[in-house]
DNA sequence: ACCTGAACACCGTTCAAGT
DNA sequence: ACCTGAACACCGTTCAAGT
Protein backbone atom coordinates (compact mmCIF):
# COMPACT_ATOMS: atom_id res chain seq x y z
CA UNK A 1 0.00 0.00 0.00
CA UNK A 2 1.50 3.44 -1.39
CA UNK A 3 1.43 5.85 1.42
CA UNK A 4 3.07 8.77 -0.15
CA UNK A 5 3.73 8.73 -3.81
CA UNK A 6 3.47 13.39 -4.63
CA UNK A 7 6.36 15.39 -5.65
CA UNK A 8 5.93 17.31 -2.30
CA UNK A 9 4.85 15.79 1.43
CA UNK A 10 1.15 16.01 2.19
CA UNK A 11 2.08 19.12 5.03
CA UNK A 12 3.90 20.82 2.40
CA UNK A 13 1.39 21.17 0.07
CA UNK A 14 -1.61 21.54 2.78
CA UNK A 15 0.47 24.91 3.85
CA UNK A 16 0.93 26.02 0.30
CA UNK A 17 -2.90 26.03 0.26
CA UNK A 18 -3.53 27.58 3.20
CA UNK A 19 -1.01 30.52 2.55
CA UNK A 20 -2.62 30.72 -1.05
CA UNK A 21 -6.29 30.93 0.57
CA UNK A 22 -4.69 33.51 3.59
CA UNK A 23 -3.51 35.86 1.47
CA UNK A 24 -7.11 36.42 -0.36
CA UNK A 25 -9.19 36.31 1.84
CA UNK A 26 -7.25 38.97 3.65
CA UNK A 27 -6.86 41.22 0.64
CA UNK A 28 -10.20 40.08 -1.08
CA UNK A 29 -12.45 39.05 1.62
CA UNK A 30 -13.77 35.35 2.08
CA UNK A 31 -17.01 35.47 -0.66
CA UNK A 32 -15.20 37.55 -2.95
CA UNK A 33 -12.45 35.16 -2.71
CA UNK A 34 -13.63 31.92 -5.39
CA UNK A 35 -12.15 28.41 -5.01
CA UNK A 36 -10.99 28.76 -8.76
CA UNK A 37 -8.78 31.43 -7.67
CA UNK A 38 -7.23 29.90 -4.43
CA UNK A 39 -6.54 27.25 -6.56
CA UNK A 40 -5.00 29.38 -9.34
CA UNK A 41 -2.51 30.93 -6.94
CA UNK A 42 -1.63 27.56 -5.67
CA UNK A 43 -1.40 25.82 -9.00
CA UNK A 44 -4.10 23.29 -9.05
CA UNK A 45 -7.14 22.40 -10.15
CA UNK A 46 -10.35 23.88 -8.16
CA UNK A 47 -11.46 20.14 -7.03
CA UNK A 48 -7.84 19.48 -5.92
CA UNK A 49 -8.93 21.36 -3.02
CA UNK A 50 -11.63 19.29 -1.83
CA UNK A 51 -8.77 16.30 -1.06
CA UNK A 52 -7.35 18.57 1.62
CA UNK A 53 -9.94 20.13 2.82
CA UNK A 54 -13.87 19.24 3.66
CA UNK A 55 -15.15 22.35 2.22
CA UNK A 56 -14.39 25.83 2.06
CA UNK A 57 -15.15 26.66 5.56
CA UNK A 58 -12.96 24.14 7.07
CA UNK A 59 -10.12 26.20 4.82
CA UNK A 60 -11.27 29.45 6.21
CA UNK A 61 -10.81 27.53 9.95
CA UNK A 62 -7.16 26.07 8.48
CA UNK A 63 -6.65 29.66 7.76
CA UNK A 64 -7.55 31.27 11.23
CA UNK A 65 -5.76 28.42 13.08
CA UNK A 66 -2.36 29.10 11.36
CA UNK A 67 -2.71 33.40 11.43
CA UNK A 68 -3.25 33.02 15.87
CA UNK A 69 -0.28 30.14 15.54
CA UNK A 70 2.00 32.37 13.92
CA UNK A 71 1.34 35.57 15.71
CA UNK A 72 2.30 34.60 18.80
CA UNK A 73 5.04 35.60 19.52
CA UNK A 74 4.31 39.23 18.53
CA UNK A 75 1.45 38.90 21.31
CA UNK A 76 3.71 37.71 24.05
CA UNK A 77 5.79 40.85 23.32
CA UNK A 78 2.88 43.42 22.94
CA UNK A 79 1.95 41.66 26.62
CA UNK A 80 4.96 43.89 28.25
CA UNK A 81 2.70 47.25 27.27
CA UNK A 82 0.68 48.80 29.95
CA UNK A 83 -3.07 48.38 29.76
CA UNK A 84 -4.61 51.08 27.82
CA UNK A 85 -2.14 50.49 24.89
CA UNK A 86 -2.15 46.91 24.37
CA UNK A 87 -5.95 47.46 23.51
CA UNK A 88 -5.17 50.40 20.92
CA UNK A 89 -2.67 47.60 19.34
CA UNK A 90 -4.82 44.84 19.81
CA UNK A 91 -7.05 46.75 17.97
CA UNK A 92 -4.68 48.04 15.05
CA UNK A 93 -3.75 44.93 14.28
CA UNK A 94 -6.74 42.80 14.08
CA UNK A 95 -8.06 45.91 12.29
CA UNK A 96 -5.97 44.13 9.20
CA UNK A 97 -8.29 41.01 9.34
CA UNK A 98 -11.32 42.72 10.75
CA UNK A 99 -13.18 41.46 6.55
CA UNK A 100 -12.50 37.83 8.52
CA UNK A 101 -13.88 38.36 11.97
CA UNK A 102 -16.83 40.05 9.99
CA UNK A 103 -17.24 36.84 7.88
CA UNK A 104 -16.83 34.26 11.07
CA UNK A 105 -19.56 36.16 13.00
CA UNK A 106 -21.71 35.94 9.70
CA UNK A 107 -21.05 32.26 8.72
CA UNK A 108 -21.67 30.69 12.50
CA UNK A 109 -24.68 29.65 11.72
CA UNK A 110 -23.89 27.91 8.71
CA UNK A 111 -20.86 26.00 9.55
CA UNK A 112 -20.29 23.53 12.81
CA UNK A 113 -16.52 23.65 11.87
CA UNK A 114 -16.69 27.62 12.30
CA UNK A 115 -19.08 27.76 15.45
CA UNK A 116 -16.27 25.42 17.57
CA UNK A 117 -13.45 27.34 16.33
CA UNK A 118 -15.33 30.65 17.65
CA UNK A 119 -16.11 28.85 20.47
CA UNK A 120 -12.69 27.65 21.17
CA UNK A 121 -11.31 31.12 20.47
CA UNK A 122 -13.82 33.05 23.38
CA UNK A 123 -12.88 30.48 25.46
CA UNK A 124 -8.91 31.06 25.14
CA UNK A 125 -9.71 35.25 25.42
CA UNK A 126 -11.87 34.29 29.00
CA UNK A 127 -8.96 32.02 30.36
CA UNK A 128 -6.81 34.98 29.33
CA UNK A 129 -8.54 37.01 31.40
CA UNK A 130 -9.63 35.10 34.35
CA UNK A 131 -5.63 33.95 34.93
CA UNK A 132 -4.13 37.04 34.60
CA UNK A 133 -5.83 40.53 35.75
CA UNK A 134 -8.40 41.25 38.72
CA UNK A 135 -10.74 43.48 39.17
CA UNK A 136 -10.39 47.27 40.70
CA UNK A 137 -13.95 46.81 42.49
CA UNK A 138 -13.56 43.40 43.92
CA UNK A 139 -17.40 43.26 44.75
CA UNK A 140 -18.10 43.07 40.33
CA UNK A 141 -18.13 39.67 37.82
CA UNK A 142 -14.91 39.66 36.27
CA UNK A 143 -16.58 37.18 33.85
CA UNK A 144 -18.66 40.06 33.01
CA UNK A 145 -16.20 42.60 32.52
CA UNK A 146 -13.65 40.44 30.79
CA UNK A 147 -16.68 40.02 27.94
CA UNK A 148 -17.57 43.51 28.41
CA UNK A 149 -13.65 44.45 27.51
CA UNK A 150 -13.85 41.48 24.60
CA UNK A 151 -16.77 43.29 22.64
CA UNK A 152 -15.93 46.70 22.58
CA UNK A 153 -12.27 45.40 21.25
CA UNK A 154 -14.28 43.24 19.05
CA UNK A 155 -16.38 46.69 18.21
CA UNK A 156 -13.34 48.92 17.48
CA UNK A 157 -11.97 46.46 15.44
CA UNK A 158 -15.28 45.96 13.05
CA UNK A 159 -16.17 49.78 13.56
CA UNK A 160 -12.62 51.63 12.24
CA UNK A 161 -12.85 54.80 13.97
CA UNK A 162 -9.67 57.40 14.00
CA UNK A 163 -6.93 57.08 16.09
CA UNK A 164 -8.02 59.54 18.56
CA UNK A 165 -11.51 57.88 19.24
CA UNK A 166 -9.95 54.45 19.23
CA UNK A 167 -7.49 55.26 22.01
CA UNK A 168 -9.87 57.16 23.91
CA UNK A 169 -12.20 54.31 24.06
CA UNK A 170 -9.27 52.02 25.33
CA UNK A 171 -8.53 53.86 27.88
CA UNK A 172 -12.47 54.17 29.28
CA UNK A 173 -12.17 50.29 29.18
CA UNK A 174 -8.51 50.04 30.61
CA UNK A 175 -9.84 51.96 33.60
CA UNK A 176 -11.99 49.36 35.58
CA UNK A 177 -8.74 47.16 35.60
CA UNK A 178 -5.36 46.62 37.75
CA UNK A 179 -2.70 45.54 35.90
CA UNK A 180 -1.26 41.69 36.11
CA UNK A 181 -1.34 40.01 39.22
CA UNK A 182 2.17 39.13 39.86
CA UNK A 183 2.93 35.51 41.48
CA UNK B 1 -47.36 59.85 -20.86
CA UNK B 2 -49.09 57.37 -18.57
CA UNK B 3 -47.69 57.33 -14.77
CA UNK B 4 -49.09 54.06 -13.53
CA UNK B 5 -50.60 51.54 -15.48
CA UNK B 6 -49.98 48.59 -12.49
CA UNK B 7 -52.69 46.56 -10.84
CA UNK B 8 -51.22 47.83 -7.66
CA UNK B 9 -50.04 51.07 -6.44
CA UNK B 10 -46.07 50.86 -6.43
CA UNK B 11 -45.41 51.69 -2.73
CA UNK B 12 -47.90 48.28 -2.09
CA UNK B 13 -46.01 46.27 -4.61
CA UNK B 14 -42.79 47.59 -2.67
CA UNK B 15 -43.88 46.73 0.62
CA UNK B 16 -45.15 43.17 -0.42
CA UNK B 17 -41.44 42.56 -1.52
CA UNK B 18 -39.91 44.15 0.90
CA UNK B 19 -42.12 42.17 3.65
CA UNK B 20 -41.31 39.04 1.00
CA UNK B 21 -37.54 39.78 1.74
CA UNK B 22 -37.91 40.54 5.14
CA UNK B 23 -39.66 37.17 6.36
CA UNK B 24 -37.10 34.74 4.15
CA UNK B 25 -34.11 36.92 5.44
CA UNK B 26 -34.85 36.73 8.84
CA UNK B 27 -36.12 33.14 8.77
CA UNK B 28 -33.45 31.82 6.12
CA UNK B 29 -30.39 34.09 6.41
CA UNK B 30 -29.73 36.58 3.54
CA UNK B 31 -27.35 35.01 1.44
CA UNK B 32 -29.35 31.91 2.13
CA UNK B 33 -32.17 33.25 0.74
CA UNK B 34 -32.10 33.80 -3.32
CA UNK B 35 -33.35 36.44 -5.30
CA UNK B 36 -35.60 33.83 -7.13
CA UNK B 37 -37.14 33.08 -3.83
CA UNK B 38 -38.21 36.57 -2.95
CA UNK B 39 -39.87 37.07 -5.91
CA UNK B 40 -41.53 33.44 -6.15
CA UNK B 41 -42.80 34.51 -2.19
CA UNK B 42 -44.47 37.74 -4.16
CA UNK B 43 -45.50 35.99 -7.34
CA UNK B 44 -43.00 37.85 -9.51
CA UNK B 45 -40.59 36.69 -11.57
CA UNK B 46 -36.89 37.76 -10.02
CA UNK B 47 -35.85 40.29 -12.55
CA UNK B 48 -38.91 41.99 -11.35
CA UNK B 49 -37.30 42.88 -8.64
CA UNK B 50 -34.32 44.77 -9.97
CA UNK B 51 -37.31 47.40 -11.84
CA UNK B 52 -38.12 48.53 -7.72
CA UNK B 53 -34.77 47.52 -6.06
CA UNK B 54 -31.00 48.77 -7.49
CA UNK B 55 -29.62 45.03 -5.96
CA UNK B 56 -29.98 42.84 -3.31
CA UNK B 57 -27.87 45.00 -1.15
CA UNK B 58 -30.57 47.89 -1.73
CA UNK B 59 -33.41 45.15 -0.97
CA UNK B 60 -31.94 44.46 2.06
CA UNK B 61 -31.31 48.24 3.31
CA UNK B 62 -34.98 48.37 2.75
CA UNK B 63 -35.28 45.97 4.46
CA UNK B 64 -33.58 47.14 7.32
CA UNK B 65 -35.89 50.49 7.18
CA UNK B 66 -38.87 49.15 7.18
CA UNK B 67 -37.90 46.89 10.29
CA UNK B 68 -36.69 50.02 12.68
CA UNK B 69 -39.52 52.29 11.35
CA UNK B 70 -41.80 49.43 12.45
CA UNK B 71 -40.64 49.15 15.71
CA UNK B 72 -40.24 52.74 16.90
CA UNK B 73 -43.20 52.29 19.36
CA UNK B 74 -41.90 49.00 20.94
CA UNK B 75 -38.50 51.15 21.71
CA UNK B 76 -40.47 54.19 23.18
CA UNK B 77 -42.53 51.61 25.65
CA UNK B 78 -39.10 50.10 26.91
CA UNK B 79 -37.21 53.26 27.70
CA UNK B 80 -39.61 53.02 30.79
CA UNK B 81 -37.47 50.32 31.87
CA UNK B 82 -34.46 50.81 34.63
CA UNK B 83 -31.10 50.73 32.58
CA UNK B 84 -30.30 46.75 33.13
CA UNK B 85 -33.35 45.63 31.87
CA UNK B 86 -33.55 47.50 28.98
CA UNK B 87 -30.19 46.45 27.96
CA UNK B 88 -31.59 42.92 28.51
CA UNK B 89 -34.95 43.73 26.59
CA UNK B 90 -32.75 45.53 24.14
CA UNK B 91 -30.54 42.05 23.66
CA UNK B 92 -33.46 39.80 23.55
CA UNK B 93 -34.92 42.10 20.65
CA UNK B 94 -31.69 42.29 18.34
CA UNK B 95 -31.02 38.54 18.83
CA UNK B 96 -34.08 37.62 16.30
CA UNK B 97 -32.43 39.84 13.71
CA UNK B 98 -28.50 38.93 14.99
CA UNK B 99 -27.95 36.99 11.30
CA UNK B 100 -28.91 40.16 9.99
CA UNK B 101 -26.78 42.12 11.93
CA UNK B 102 -23.96 40.28 11.20
CA UNK B 103 -24.39 40.46 7.70
CA UNK B 104 -24.88 44.11 7.67
CA UNK B 105 -21.07 44.10 9.04
CA UNK B 106 -19.26 41.59 6.53
CA UNK B 107 -21.28 43.14 3.55
CA UNK B 108 -20.19 47.10 4.41
CA UNK B 109 -17.48 46.76 2.49
CA UNK B 110 -19.01 45.60 -0.60
CA UNK B 111 -22.04 47.79 -0.63
CA UNK B 112 -21.84 51.35 -0.26
CA UNK B 113 -25.58 51.78 0.70
CA UNK B 114 -25.30 49.41 3.28
CA UNK B 115 -22.19 51.27 4.72
CA UNK B 116 -24.18 54.37 4.86
CA UNK B 117 -27.05 52.85 6.21
CA UNK B 118 -25.04 51.50 9.04
CA UNK B 119 -23.21 54.82 9.59
CA UNK B 120 -26.48 56.34 10.12
CA UNK B 121 -27.87 53.95 12.80
CA UNK B 122 -24.46 54.33 14.76
CA UNK B 123 -24.83 58.30 14.69
CA UNK B 124 -28.84 57.24 16.08
CA UNK B 125 -27.63 55.42 18.75
CA UNK B 126 -24.85 58.18 19.60
CA UNK B 127 -27.02 61.10 19.52
CA UNK B 128 -29.50 59.00 21.80
CA UNK B 129 -26.73 58.63 24.08
CA UNK B 130 -25.71 62.02 24.47
CA UNK B 131 -29.01 63.28 24.78
CA UNK B 132 -30.50 61.42 27.70
CA UNK B 133 -27.98 60.50 29.83
CA UNK B 134 -24.76 61.38 31.67
CA UNK B 135 -21.35 59.64 33.27
CA UNK B 136 -21.41 58.37 36.78
CA UNK B 137 -18.12 59.61 36.68
CA UNK B 138 -17.92 63.53 35.39
CA UNK B 139 -13.92 63.18 34.15
CA UNK B 140 -14.65 60.71 31.65
CA UNK B 141 -15.33 60.27 28.14
CA UNK B 142 -18.59 60.21 27.07
CA UNK B 143 -18.83 59.59 23.56
CA UNK B 144 -16.18 56.34 24.55
CA UNK B 145 -18.48 55.28 27.32
CA UNK B 146 -21.57 55.24 25.02
CA UNK B 147 -19.47 53.45 22.67
CA UNK B 148 -18.62 50.77 25.22
CA UNK B 149 -22.67 50.33 25.59
CA UNK B 150 -23.12 50.09 22.03
CA UNK B 151 -20.37 47.80 21.13
CA UNK B 152 -20.82 45.11 24.07
CA UNK B 153 -24.59 45.15 23.18
CA UNK B 154 -23.65 44.45 19.52
CA UNK B 155 -21.58 41.41 21.09
CA UNK B 156 -24.01 40.08 23.46
CA UNK B 157 -26.84 40.29 20.61
CA UNK B 158 -23.74 38.30 18.24
CA UNK B 159 -22.48 35.86 20.76
CA UNK B 160 -25.88 34.32 22.38
CA UNK B 161 -24.80 33.48 26.05
CA UNK B 162 -27.37 32.03 28.14
CA UNK B 163 -30.03 34.23 30.18
CA UNK B 164 -27.91 34.57 33.25
CA UNK B 165 -24.55 35.74 31.71
CA UNK B 166 -26.08 38.29 29.25
CA UNK B 167 -27.95 39.81 32.74
CA UNK B 168 -24.93 39.86 34.87
CA UNK B 169 -23.23 41.59 31.57
CA UNK B 170 -25.61 44.27 31.00
CA UNK B 171 -25.70 44.91 34.81
CA UNK B 172 -22.00 45.74 34.82
CA UNK B 173 -22.36 47.51 31.90
CA UNK B 174 -25.21 49.96 33.34
CA UNK B 175 -23.05 50.38 36.70
CA UNK B 176 -20.97 53.07 34.72
CA UNK B 177 -24.44 55.45 34.42
CA UNK B 178 -26.79 57.58 35.78
CA UNK B 179 -30.43 57.41 34.75
CA UNK B 180 -31.64 59.76 31.68
CA UNK B 181 -31.15 63.73 33.04
CA UNK B 182 -35.07 65.29 33.49
CA UNK B 183 -35.79 68.06 32.00
C1' DA C 1 -3.12 8.09 -2.64
C1' DC C 2 -3.49 11.97 -5.19
C1' DC C 3 -5.19 14.80 -9.00
C1' DT C 4 -7.98 16.06 -13.09
C1' DG C 5 -11.84 17.25 -16.73
C1' DA C 6 -16.24 17.61 -17.02
C1' DA C 7 -20.47 18.20 -15.16
C1' DC C 8 -24.30 19.61 -11.64
C1' DA C 9 -27.29 22.66 -9.67
C1' DC C 10 -27.20 26.74 -8.48
C1' DC C 11 -26.39 32.24 -8.06
C1' DG C 12 -27.16 37.67 -8.93
C1' DT C 13 -27.84 40.44 -12.69
C1' DT C 14 -28.84 42.17 -17.56
C1' DC C 15 -31.34 42.93 -21.68
C1' DA C 16 -34.20 42.74 -25.64
C1' DA C 17 -38.87 42.19 -26.15
C1' DG C 18 -43.58 42.46 -24.88
C1' DT C 19 -47.90 45.17 -23.15
C1' DA D 1 -44.10 52.38 -17.06
C1' DC D 2 -43.93 47.90 -15.75
C1' DC D 3 -42.91 43.01 -16.36
C1' DT D 4 -41.12 38.79 -18.59
C1' DG D 5 -38.16 34.82 -20.90
C1' DA D 6 -33.97 33.86 -21.88
C1' DA D 7 -29.37 34.36 -21.38
C1' DC D 8 -24.65 35.64 -19.15
C1' DA D 9 -20.93 34.80 -16.40
C1' DC D 10 -20.25 33.08 -12.56
C1' DC D 11 -20.26 29.96 -7.96
C1' DG D 12 -19.09 25.70 -4.56
C1' DT D 13 -19.03 20.98 -4.93
C1' DT D 14 -19.13 16.10 -6.83
C1' DC D 15 -17.66 12.21 -9.38
C1' DA D 16 -15.90 8.99 -12.68
C1' DA D 17 -11.63 8.43 -14.54
C1' DG D 18 -6.76 8.62 -14.73
C1' DT D 19 -1.88 7.65 -12.71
Amino acid sequence: MPVNRRAQPEAEKRAQLIAAAQKLFIREGYEATSMSRIAKAARVTPNTIYWYFKDKDALLVAVLDEMFRASRPEYQKAASLALPERYVWLVERLRKISGLIATVHNRIHESEALAQWHAGFHAKVAEYFRAGYRLKTPGGNLDAEARIIAYTIEGLVTHDLDAAATRRTCEALAARWSPPTER
